[in-house]
DNA sequence: GATTGGCACTCACGAACAGGGAGTGCCAGA
DNA sequence: TCTGGCACTCCCTGTTCGTGAGTGCCAATC
C-alpha cells in the first residue's frame, strides 16, 4: 500500500525531474501531482527511496534526482510506452516513403529519429552477414582492368577495380561472369564466399580437372582472371567496414545539454565519429519489437556514464539486420523515446521489406 | 616605417590572441615579441589599429582582439603558408594511399584533414556535372523489375529499381543494355542525359522510324522497357543529391571551444547536418593550390558570424570537381590551416588521378 | 501504525562590496 | 618619434550576508 505510494512518488520524481532539469522537492511534487498526501509524508517516501538507493540528493537541503537505479525501476515497472498518434504514424510513413534507395532509406530514418525524439540518432546500416547475393556484374574499364560489382539483396552495392594478368575480350568476360554468378547468385554471403573459393581453385594444383568446373567455360583467359576477381569479391564481402557503417544525425541537439556540469559532450561527440564504439553502444539489438534501454554506467564506457541509449533491432521477417537506436542524457523521456525508437523501426522495416 | 612595425604589432596580437585565447595588452606584447620598443610606443600603435578597425577592445582597459578585418589583413599580407614538413607529407600520403574506393577516399580525407587542423573538416563528393558515364548495367530482378547501375568515372556508383511494362527475356535485356551503352558511355553526363533522351524517343509519336534507332535492336518489349529505364538513369544524373553529398568530420574538436562565450556552437552544429549549407559555406572554390578563407561576417550566414571558413577545390587536371576545407572559429590558425587545407587538397587530388 | 503539522537546520544562490591587477590614455621629457 | 610615468577604468576574484527552498525529526492526530 504503502509501498504502491512509493513507486508513485519515483515516477513523478522521474518525471518532473526530465521535464524541469531541476531537482524536485517535497513540496512541488504534491503540488504537481494528485498524491493526496502531504509533503511531509512525501518526505517520508523519499527517504525510504533514498536508502533504497533510487534517488539522490546532489547536496543536503536540495530536491531529489534520480539515480540510474530509479531510472531503471522507472523503465522495467512504471511505465508503458505510449503509442504515437495517428497523425504522428501517417507522418512517419509518407516520410520514410519517398526514399529512393538504401543509402536513402537509412539517411531519412536517421532524420526523422533525431526530429521525433529531439536527441541525437543512430543507424546501423543493415549487416552483410545475413543478406544474399544478388549479382555480380563484371565491367572492362581497360583490357586488363575490371571493375567488379557486387550486388546484395539488402541493395548494397560494393565495388572494386582489379588488374588481371591478360587482356580479356568480350567472350571471356561473358564466361566469367556467367560462372562468378552460377557460384554465388541467391547465396547468404557466407557460402557464396565458400563457393568462390572453390571457383578460383586451389593456387597449388593449376591442372585440376577442368570437367568440374564447366568445360567450355574456363578458357585460358577467364582462369586466369577468374582469381583476382573472386579475391575482390571475397574481400568486398568480409570487408568489416561495411558492417560497421552507421549513420549519425541530430548532433546539434546535443547543443541543448551543453550547459549541464556532468553532462559531458566532448566524449559523446567524439564516441559519435567512432563508428565501432557507436555500435558497441548500440549493442546487441533484441528482436523487433524490444526495445533494449541502457542506463548511464550499465554502457560499457566510463565516459559516457550520464548518457543513456535507447535501441532496438529492425530487418524484415524477425531477421535483425541491423540496429537503431538514440544517445542521450540519462535524464530523457524514455516513454517517448521508446515509443519513437520502436515506430521508426517498425516502418523501417516494412520498407525493406517491400523493396 | 612606423607602418611597418603598426603591421607586426598587429601580427603579433593575432597570433598571440590565437595561441592563448585572450585579449592581448601591449606590455605582454614586447616581452613576447621582439619588436624593440617600449610598451607605450605600442600602444600608440594600437590606438591607430583600433582606430582604422582592425583590432577592438572587448571592454575598456582590457587588451585587444582582432577584428574579422584584422584577420583579413592578416592573411592577405601578413602571412606566408608555411609548407608542411616532409616527415608529414609522408603521413599524408601513406594515409590516403590505403584507400579501397572513393567513399574511402573522401573519409580518409575528411579524418586527415581534421586531424591535423583540429578543426571540424568537410569534403565535398566529386561533382556528378564533371564526370562520364563509364558504364550501365541492367539487372532482371524479377520478370518486370529491374535493377539499374549507373556507373561513373569517378567511381560513383548509382542504382534504380525500375518496373517495367511488359516481362523481358534476356535477350531483350542484352538488347537493352547494349543501346543504352552505346548512347551513354564516355559522354560527360549532360551529354549523356541528351542521348538517353533521344533514345526515349518522343512520346506523342511512338512509330517513329524505327530505321533511325537501330532496326534489329529495338523489340517490342525492349522499346516498352527503355523508357521507365531512360528515365531511372535521367532521375539518377541530374539528382542534386549527389552533387550535394558532403562528408563531416572532427566535429568534437567543437567541443573545445564550447566554454567560449559567442563562439555559437549550436549554429555551427546545426549547420554540419545541413549539407546544402555546409556547401553554400565551402563556396566556388578557386582553382587548385588557391585556398579560399572566409572569416566571419564574410560568410553568407550571420548565425555563423564568428565563424571562418577555409577551403579550397580539388580534382584531377585543373578539373575542379569538388570543394574541402575546414570550419572553425574566427580565431584560428589560418597559416596552419590553410597549409593542410592545401596540402591534402592536392593528395587526394593525386590519388584521383591515379585511380 | 500511518499521516500530518510544526520547527529548527542546512546549504545553494544571488547581491553587494572590497581589493588586486592588467590594461589604457595622456602628457611631458628625451 | 619614442619613452617613462601616472592616473584612471573595469574586470575578476573572494568574502560576506540574507533569502528561500528543502530536509529531518518529533509530537500530535486519525
Amino acid at each position: 500500500m504503502q509501498e504502491e505510494r512509493r513507486l508513485a512518488v519515483l515516477r513523478a520524481i522521474v518525471e518532473d525531474y526530465v521535464s524541469t532539469e531541476e531537482p524536485v522537492g517535497s513540496k512541488a511534487l504534491v503540488e504537481r501531482h494528485r498524491l493526496g498526501v502531504s509533503p511531509a509524508t512525501v518526505r517520508n517516501d523519499m527517504a525510504v527511496l533514498e536508502d533504497e538507493g533510487y534517488i539522490a540528493q546532489p547536496h543536503t537541503s536540495a530536491g531529489r534526482v534520480p539515480t540510474d537505479k530509479g531510472y531503471r525501476l522507472f523503465v522495467d515497472r512504471l511505465t508503458t510506452v505510449k503509442p504515437m498518434t495517428a497523425a504522428e504514424k501517417r507522418a512517419i510513413a509518407t516520410f520514410l516513403d519517398g526514399a529512393v534507395d538504401l543509402d536513402d532509406v537509412v539517411g531519412r530514418s536517421v532524420r526523422l529519429l533525431s526530429q521525433l525524439t529531439r536527441q541525437v540518432a543512430v543507424v546501423q546500416y543493415p549487416v552483410l552477414s545475413r543478406s544474399t547475393v544478388r549479382h555480380v556484374e563484371l565491367v572492362a574499364l581497360a583490357p586488363t582492368r575490371l571493375l567488379v560489382v557486387l550486388i546484395l539483396s539488402t541493395g548494397r552495392v560494393e565495388q572494386r577495380v582489379v588488374e588481371v594478368a591478360e587482356p580479356m575480350g568480350d567472350e571471356d568476360l561473358a564466361d566469367l561472369r556467367r560462372l562468378v554468378n552460377r557460384a554465388a547468385v541467391g547465396e547468404l554471403i557466407a557460402s557464396a564466399a565458400e563457393a568462390l573459393r572453390d571457383l578460383a581453385g586451389p593456387p597449388p594444383g593449376p591442372a585440376e580437372d577442368p570437367a568440374v568446373a564447366g568445360p567450355e567455360d574456363a578458357t585460358r583467359a577467364t582462369s586466369a582472371a577468374s582469381s583476382p576477381v573472386v579475391e575482390a569479391l571475397l574481400e568486398a564481402m568480409s570487408d568489416h567496414r561495411s558492417d560497421e557503417r552507421v549513420a549519425v544525425g541530430g548532433a546539434a541537439n546535443l547543443a541543448r545539454h551543453v550547459d549541464s556540469p556532468d553532462s559531458a559532450v566532448r566524449p559523446l561527440l567524439e564516441a559519435l565519429e567512432e563508428h565501432v564504439v557507436l555500435l558497441k553502444l548500440l549493442g546487441e539489438a533484441g528482436a523487433d519489437g524490444a526495445v533494449t534501454v541502457r542506463i548511464g554506467r550499465e554502457g560499457p564506457y566510463e565516459q559516457l556514464a550520464s548518457t543513456s541509449v535507447v535501441a532496438t533491432g529492425y530487418g524484415p521477417r524477425d531477421d535483425v539486420l541491423a540496429t537503431l537506436g538514440v544517445v542521450g542524457p540519462t535524464r530523457m523521456d524514455y516513454p517517448g523515446t521508446m515509443a519513437a525508437v520502436r515506430a521508426v523501426a517498425r516502418y523501417v522495416t516494412r520498407i525493406l521489406d517491400e523493396a
